[in-house]
DNA sequence: GGAGAAGTACGATGCACGTCAAACTTGGAG
DNA sequence: CTCCAAGTTTGACGTGCATCGTACTTCTCC
C-alpha cells in the first residue's frame, strides 16, 4: 500500500524532539512547514511548497519531514502532496508548532 | 567590559527563529539547555552543563548558544558559567522553550 | 498506446559542523 | 610568586548534509 493511502490513525509516530528540531532547523524545510501551517486545509501539492529549488532537492527535504513525522504524503487532486500532521505534532510536542509560527510572525 | 558584566537589559537580541532552531537542534546543546531550564536559578558553571565531552567542544557549543541568544555568560561563584535567558526567549519565541521542555518530559 | 508533466532515486560534490588534542590565559589557593 | 584548575583558542580531521544533474517511474490526458 502506497504511503499516501495509509489511514490517518495508523501513521508512524512523530520523531523524538531532537530529530524533530533537526528536521525543522533548515530554512527550506521551515518555509515548507510554514506554508502548510497557514493553509486552512493544511495540505498542498509538492510544487506549492518550494520555489527556485531543484526538484530532487525538494524531494530530499520532504523525505526528512516525513521521517520526522511532520508531513504525511497524500494525493492532492491529480498530484502528490503533503499534509501537515497537526494533531500528531500537538500530541508529541504540545505548543511547539504554535510557538514557531508565532515567532516567525513576530519577525516577519 | 567582559561579557559576563553586561547588564541584563543590554544583552544582544535573540537570534531569528531559524538560527535559534539550529542552535537547539543538537543533542549536546539541547541537554545543556534542559539542565539550565530545570534549574531554579537558571544558571550554572560550565562544567555542570556537560559530561564526557572535551572542554573545547563544550566551549564551542556554548559559543553557539550565546550567539543565538539562548545563554548569557555569567560568573557563578569563582567559575564562569551561563544563565538561561528565559524572558528574552519568551519574548522572541513565546512558548517555544516551554514546548520543548514539555516534549522532552513526555518522552523521558 | 504515446507524450508530457510531476516526483523519485541515485551519484557526485562541496561546505558546514561536531569532535578532539595541544597550547595558551586567567583567577585563586597555598 | 608558583601552581593548579577551569575555560578558551587554534588548527586539523571526518562526517553529515544540502545541493544539483541525470536517469527512471508513474500519473494524466489526448
Amino acid at each position: 500500500m502506497p504511503p499516501w493511502e495509509t489511514p490517518s490513525d495508523q501513521l508512524p509516530p512523530v520523531a523524538p524532539v531532537q530529530k524533530l528540531l533537526r528536521a525543522l532547523a533548515d530554512p527550506v524545510r521551515l518555509e515548507m512547514v510554514r506554508r502548510l501551517a497557514v493553509d486552512p486545509a493544511a495540505e498542498a501539492p509538492c510544487s506549492d511548497l518550494y520555489e527556485g529549488l531543484n526538484k530532487s532537492t525538494a524531494t530530499h527535504h520532504f523525505k526528512i519531514l516525513v521521517e520526522a513525522g511532520v508531513f504525511h504524503p497524500v494525493m492532492v487532486g491529480p498530484s502528490r502532496g503533503h499534509r501537515l500532521r497537526r494533531t500528531a505534532l500537538q500530541k508529541a510536542a504540545p505548543g511547539l508548532l504554535d510557538a514557531l509560527m508565532a515567532a516567525m510572525e513576530l519577525e516577519g
